[in-house]
DNA sequence: CGCGGCAGTACCGGATGTTAT
DNA sequence: AATAACATCCGGTACTGCCGC
């Protein structure tokens, strides 16, 4: 019923030659004449014929695979899903494959089990058990932005350049007018609150400002962003506001309108990380697209030239985050 | 530098005894005698041994691993990341990889090309090249919700029970007041979609009520939504309104504060699909949590009881969404 | 004698049927 | 009758060497 899949051997037997010379036909390696070799890629279309990958892996002890480890407990993010559809679609182009990697749980030190040539992870830190496996299978490692602890460990990394988007977000603002601008933080401790932080604090010194912030978490429930941007606008004397974590777009509009402040008119808005939300609220949100799916695409790329003979000419890679303009942060006339 | 992972044979050698029985002894066979068993587990875990997965794949013909299918064009949606990982704890748990398939563009006729066991795909139509691939490999393939045009070709299936959703909802509504209840329906032609609008047409009639429906995108932009809602509130005389396709609930919530309508109060309002922006809208959003991280766990075990012999007991796995009631549905005082 | 073109073959690491003890 | 050693095989890859010109 089930006519065996074809093997080398049968390609072989059908063109009459050795399965050495099969082997090489289909590879493109020197070695076969033009017109064995022709007749071989025939034979082989005919049977369709393809490669058994385990009995290549077995001899090659190369998989054809690479390990995604995307962060435990943020599924939600869009941007992750988009990151990982970036990472397959460029694996596909290398006919490589990505295997979505589970989350281990803290107390789980096992190494991991899947057999991939190297890893990409994204927005890491060795506080995750997972990471740390991943770190101590030796293999070479791509992160998108830094792993925070273990930066050295990894062979290539690309990260945005969170200091000059803040910079181009703060001079938008100044330029529509803003000036006093505040901003709410997530927490210290992941890679890009400290840029993001420090972006800010330079560019309030630069420009003689005064700096204003609030600290809420990196994925904050909306009744922390509605604290923060409460107590800001009941307190502070502002008239633009930048709110950094994911998610905190929505809340803070609706503490704007309780304030009564015009979104976009007498409050200029801007979230950092764009979400498909922002296009749907009421105004629509200023956002940076991180463009997950290039990052992702970066990643791969980066890990296959770290797999190659003496490596990629840079280690790591700068991607700018790109503006996206909306009604919360263009002042109406 | 780096000492050779140890094999079989190592393994065999430091335990003076042949590789087979180390073989055995590993994968709990009949055959070796419990003081060698113990012994041979006892070198394996000191040389830090694991299976070589290509050796084996390559002698048993299994591959360890299953493909998932998404569907391309909605990564956005929070729902198949969550089924994703879903699929990936469950298999993680029996041993298995999961391994995320490439979108196929609809000239390529090409078969996937992963070593895969069986497949798990989710709201799949043979509509899509990609489908229709995983189809013809003749491996086992397990659908989160029906297959549009090809259900009896898969092995099995999960799906919702959308009828008897769609009837609690609106027991809901009714339970809460509402007397014409509006629906605003994806397109004819996803699984779903007809099953809600079924759902909905005879509630309405058993109900000697009056159907008032219109139709949007499967995945609209928020001006389709703008333009059902603002059409319905304009025209017809509602006080209960259930927006289908994703992305709905905020636009809806725009037009109903446009048209001057108090949501949750003189306008009940619901979505179908919940969503984590659900929680954060004022007011907050009725809607179903679809579990999609138990449903795709229930795909893989599904896909692995039908590898196994004689196949599963239950080809279809039937799910209810679980509803749940917030804000816009819940009548204050 | 050198060289291109190809056949022959020794692995890769594990699973399993067969043969000793 | 139980255990364990031995031999094969799974499907490729890549090295060695033979052949003819």
């Amino acid at each position: 019923m089930t006519p065996r899949k074809p093997t080398l051997h049968d390609v072989a037997a059908a063109a009459g030659v050795s399965i050495a010379a099969v082997s090489f036909a289909l590879r493109d390696k020197p070695g076969v004449s033009p017109e064995t070799k022709e007749r071989v890629l025939a034979v082989a279309r005919e049977l369709g014929y393809t490669v058994n990958l385990p009995a290549r892996s077995l001899r090659t002890a190369r998989y054809g695979a690479i390990g995604l480890y995307l962060p435990p407990g943020t599924t939600r993010l869009p941007y992750y899903t988009e990151f990982a559809f970036g990472a397959v679609d460029a694996a596909d182009r290398l006919g490589l494959s990505v295997i979505l990697l589970p989350h281990r749980d803290p107390a789980d030190a096992s190494p991991p089990t899947a057999s991939v040539d190297g890893y990409v992870v994204v927005d890491a830190t060795t506080e995750d058990a997972g990471i740390r496996g991943i770190l101590d299978t030796g293999r070479p490692v791509v992160s998108g932005e830094h792993v925070v602890g273990a930066d050295e460990r990894v062979s290539g990394s690309v990260v945005y350049d969170h200091i000059s988007a803040t910079t181009r977000l703060l001079d938008h603002f100044a330029a529509a007018g803003a000036r006093r601008i505040a901003a709410v933080l997530p927490p210290d401790g992941a890679a890009w609150s400290e840029e993001v932080a420090r972006g800010y604090a330079d560019w309030i010194a630069r420009h003689d400002g005064v700096a204003i912030t609030r600290r809420i978490p990196f994925v904050p429930r909306p009744d922390d962003v509605t604290a923060a941007v409460d107590d800001v606008l009941a307190n502070e004397d502002v008239d633009a506001l930048v709110v950094f974590p994911s998610g905190s777009a929505a809340p803070a509009l609706a503490s704007a309108a309780r304030a009564g402040r015009r979104v976009g008119d007498d409050l200029l808005l801007a979230a950092y990380v764009d979400e498909p939300s922002h296009a749907l609220l009421t105004p629509t949100v200023t956002s940076f697209d991180l463009e997950p799916r290039d990052v992702g695409a970066a990643c791969v790329a980066l890990l296959v030239e770290a797999g190659d003979a003496d490596g990629p000419a840079d280690r790591v890679r700068i991607t700018q985050p790109r503006l996206v303009v909306r009604g919360s942060s263009a002042r109406e006339r």
